[in-house]
DNA sequence: GTCTATATCCAGATAGAC
DNA sequence: GTCTATCTGGATATAGAC
């Protein structure tokens, strides 16, 4: 369906290693739409805004990425496993809950600094296209979106089993407790113009914010999952 | 500016009672703008589709609203109320921290399970138009943004150290504790599409993910911030 | 006030020269 | 591969009859 010699113009896209400086331009198109895309979202995004971030025409961005909406389906997909990936590596490590927790908001507060608009950009794209968001992880990560949940969720309940049998922990469901870290870890960045804005704080204040924030957050949760 | 005997139709909104029944097609307009927008966002909504669903053509809606962005704005604006209107009486009662934060997660999670889109609705249009946030909530309140965060941050305050000062709580900047309870609260409904997915969640499976939420967060935060 | 018809504009996408 | 020029559709907004 796609691989024949097709009369339009469309790059192939196929397993071999990609050209040697000829992607340069498709790297800075790619740059420019990520840009655009998290700051505006799909529907608010202009192709010739990308096309002039990237310092091309619209036309080239068409050649090598057929349409608006592949555009924004890919820059979407690499956003959610920013967002995933962040979250699978401290919750698989061989550590106690605890480590798990203090890790885990370390790690994350200090990646979602580095990317501070992706969680505002995924969750309003989610909000505004469900429909989307099944068959996009799924792409995304080669299985069913659930099975990403599950896999957490049962690493969370052995780790949770295993500080209750100790009597580290009050017993608690997995899946509060995992909401809950991931809410007060999220939050901040998601509601950032918000909290800045009726907190009167400017780049710098909020960026004290947070770093008051990574400090002592895992105490805060430490503290609320004692028995 | 506006009251003069314009030559354009513009209906005159003047501080007299309302119209006996002529409200009707103008309370259906915003109606559906509610529904359109908080749904699809302002870049996302489409006047014809606000038509359709309140049974008028699209003329109309210019004829009530003017443009597009006067009636997106309205919508905002209602939307920023109703999600602060939850927050101050509960934190304006005369209570104990402890009540205070018990009260403000049960009413804010009812409230919100009656409106769940708002919060996504609202940190999404935030995100997307920042610049715009301070006038509108400036003309949703008569008064500086910052200030509704400070006065509910300075009454925070006053419960904090109340509590500190009986060793019923450990110490902590009141701005973390408020954004860790606003965080907990809030985050659920504006993650929701992507807990559903994660989680396999269908409706009726989130809807008991709340309920049992409901339960057990003010546990988990009175833990928390326990000495 | 409410409608139909239409003007205007703008964004995404394509054609085709180089 | 990259450009300019252009097509086409869709969306907001207005004109004007009723």
């Amino acid at each position: 369906m796609t691989s024949k010699t097709s009369s339009r113009a469309r790059p192939r896209r196929v397993a071999t290693p990609p050209p040697p400086a000829d992607a340069e331009v498709e790297v800075r198109i790619l740059e420019a739409a990520r840009r655009v895309f998290t700051r505006y979202g799909t529907a608010g995004a202009r192709m010739q805004q990308i096309a002039a971030e990237a310092g091309v025409n619209q036309a080239l961005i068409h050649y090598y990425f057929r349409s608006k909406e592949q555009l924004a389906e890919r820059i979407f997909v690499e956003a959610i496993g920013k967002l995933v990936q962040g979250l699978v590596p401290a919750i698989a490590a061989e550590a106690t809950l605890e480590q798990v927790i203090e890790r885990f908001v370390y790690g994350y507060i200090d990646g979602l600094r580095e990317s501070p608009f992706i969680p505002s950009y995924v969750l309003s794209e989610s909000y505004h296209y469900p429909e989307r968001l099944e068959p996009l992880i799924r792409r995304a990560f080669g299985t069913v979106p659930s099975a990403i949940g599950t896999g957490v969720l049962a690493r969370v309940t052995q780790l949770v089993d295993e500080a209750v049998a100790a009597g580290r922990m009050r017993p608690m469901t997995p899946r509060q407790l995992l909401i809950n870290v991931l809410a007060m870890v999220v939050f901040p960045f998601a509601a950032r113009p918000v909290l800045m804005t009726i907190m009167g704080l400017d780049e710098d204040g909020f960026d004290q914010l947070l770093t008051e924030r990574r400090a002592t957050l895992p105490g805060f949760i430490l503290t609320a999952i004692r028995p």
